[in-house]
DNA sequence: GCCACATTATTCGAATTCGAAGCATGTAAG
DNA sequence: CTTACATGCTTCGAATTCGAATAATGTGGC
């Protein structure tokens, strides 16, 4: 396991191993919550809440970039909150392309309802194992990540626009 | 969105947010790297990862508690990986139930091809955003969630065997 | 205006995921 | 020993996910 490259320093490595199982459980706990109580899956949640703060509505690749979701897969979700009522999708008015999603007053409803024991939910899995100071750091630390990986296009799917001999 | 419930800190919201949303690109990054230059899921690849820090053979059990992941879902993804050449299963010696989990010579070369450039994707999206303190005080919130959320089972689905009116 | 290309959303098929049910083995109580 | 339950893993079906291909609309250069 110990070769010739550039060996990652330990530290560095038990961060990320601690980040990124800290957040499977914490989604696994969170998806639990929701699926038992409002009988939804947390990408709809969070497509849900996303359309309430953006003061009801928001097109299909703007929903799609905030929760980082492959457009296929939100359109499948897109439809299934559609049957249920959630939201509603209709032609934008500026762009004959794209397709308006709108909250409904049945899926702010749900949101409302659902909403205090996520809360709680998070209250007991995340916030009070954290001090104040550890909390406001980590969301501090996180921002700048999320920052930096969105400033910085992934390595090779750097669409290929750069000049092919013109 | 404002009503009578106790109302989170919009600190908190925005760190558990930021949490959420670094990590799902952070994700997305790390399985894109492992997909085209491995062949493998990021799934995948903590599985061959942890029988190789080890010592080479884990239980099933083992396995799936580790990495987070239902027992079906580990067993399909085994079959995959043995299919590959990468691990084997046998059955385990002291318990008859339980099968060890051994990764091959094959699944170590695996892991020490892509190793490098892993490393270096978790370099360029993550440590290089952050100072040496920050990621260190990172990886001991993490640590600390972590460890909360394990000690603490789940809700509703804590009781398994609660006998059904007897 | 017209042609090439970018952007938006959907459909489709394949792969992955989970939970419940099933099977076999282990273990404790009587 | 025998019954009852616990544990470890797999199988099965349903739901979700992604990427590639498709269709339709917008935009810029000429």
């Amino acid at each position: 396991m110990s070769e010739d490259f550039q060996a990652p320093d330990p530290q560095q490595l038990a961060a990320f191993f601690a980040l990124m199982e800290a957040v499977s459980l914490l989604q696994h706990r969170v998806e639990q919550h929701l699926r038992t109580d409002g009988k939804i899956s947390y990408v709809q949640f969070q497509v849900l809440t996303r359309l309430a703060s953006a003061d009801g509505q928001l097109t299909m690749t703007q929903l799609a970039d905030g929760v980082v979701y492959s457009r296929s897969g939100l359109t499948y979700q897109a439809g299934l909150l559609e049957d249920a009522g959630l939201i509603t999708r209709s032609p934008s008015p500026d762009d004959e392309r794209s397709i308006t999603v709108t909250i409904t007053d049945k899926g702010r409803a749900l949101v409302n309802r659902v909403l205090p024991g996520h809360v709680e939910v998070l209250r007991r899995q995340l916030f009070d194992s954290l001090s104040d100071d550890d909390l406001h750091r980590l969301g501090d630390i996180m921002a700048m990540v999320r920052d930096h990986m969105r400033a910085q296009p992934p390595r090779s799917a750097a669409p290929r626009k750069r000049r092919a001999t013109p």
